[in-house]
DNA sequence: ATGTAGTAAGTGACCTATTACTATCCTAAC
DNA sequence: GTTAGGATAGTAATAGGTCACTTACTACAT
């Protein structure tokens, strides 16, 4: 056991912050976390996390950048390992339905920082971070028409925007609920219905 | 014209302060709105709210009773003209979307509200509102059920969430543009396929 | 010994709500 | 009609709380 007080580098505080944000987001409205509640969460006082970061706001961008990565990578990874532009597109979804369930406060931050009013960084941030998500979802769409098993008359943007609005949809439900599990329970039918509306009649 | 102050009943007043709030929230994060701002846009001291509401957050009860009514009327009028079950549902969409396109601020109000860690009043009634929302839907869909016109097999609940999901998703589009006329211009190629996702295969 | 991580105690800005007072409206009596 | 006067809508100022951020100092690591 070490009772003593334990100085953690820079970046190892910047990485547990970070953390401690995500986690905070998942308990309460992200729009209410102050700098008091998330040095509480590291058990240090809240002057010290200015010692790490300039401003409350550049927490978020950090924060915003570490869910940029962690849910492109996952969804990439979820991807990479199927044998369709269908089956990519399910595990993708299926990744995103397990990030958002392990941390539930994701969705709810990217949505809220959508809704600042100034252009804020982290902003910025987000409206980056869903444009290549986007991306990334029109391609193997694109890809699923010419292969035949999507709808050859598939409208891709609306697709992509449908596809972001089911979790959307889920994320909201989940509220709702007071429950985050039902998330992983709804997800599969919801994605059936989503799948039926793109797919080809075969 | 009129130079002096022009002093308005109560119930007058109350319904200028809902009508602020829902316009604010058209131009700024909700969360940020301020009796102040509400104030101002009013013409009036911030503490003369405090003549016709005991509290702020009665007066976001009271912008959630408003929002509540005109929406489920809207809906409901819409539907009433309507020869089918699927038509219904078309109806429904388009008079949400229109809704949410005159009031950009409301869904993101909605969403916000839920958001709270509180379990508030207002937080209670748009729980109410989604929930009152979702059972007309599912009683739509077991008529089209019935009839034929949707797919016997479809999960209603599953597409009650996914019928709200819709919206979000388009909500979250403008906000991502910055740009409400995104949602009206969008909408119709999103619920063709939501349409495609239910209906039976004919 | 020196630089860095952390603390404790502020500071000023902003926000909700209250209070003491003033302006306007409405009605009833003349 | 005019007007006294109570009821109500509104103002100005401020109290009390919270929040992000700062500063002067201390503990720790190498």
């Amino acid at each position: 056991m070490n009772e003593r007080p334990q100085y953690l580098s820079a970046e190892e505080r910047r990485e547990a912050t970070v953390q401690a944000v995500v986690d905070l987001a998942a308990e309460q409205n992200p729009a209410e976390i102050t700098t008091t509640a998330i040095a509480d969460r590291m058990g240090l006082t809240q002057g010290a996390l200015f010692r790490h970061f300039p401003t409350k706001h550049a927490i978020l961008e950090a924060t915003m950048t570490w869910v940029g990565e962690r849910l492109l990578e996952r969804v990439d990874k979820a991807a990479e390992g199927t044998k369709s532009p269908a089956a990519a597109l399910e595990a993708m979804f299926m990744a995103h339905i397990d990030f958002v369930a392990k941390h539930p406060g994701v969705p709810r931050m990217l949505f809220g920082e959508l809704q600042r009013s100034s252009e804020t960084l982290a902003k910025r941030m987000v409206q980056t971070l869903i444009r290549q998500y986007e991306q990334r979802l029109r391609r193997v769409m694109e890809a699923g028409k010419v292969q035949g098993e999507l709808d050859a008359d598939l409208n891709v943007d609306a697709a992509a925007v449908l596809f972001i609005g089911t979790i959307q949809g889920l994320v909201m439900q989940s509220l709702l609920a007071g429950k985050v599990s039902r998330i992983r329970r709804d997800a599969p039918g919801v994605f059936a219905i989503y799948r039926r509306g793109i797919e080809s009649t075969k």
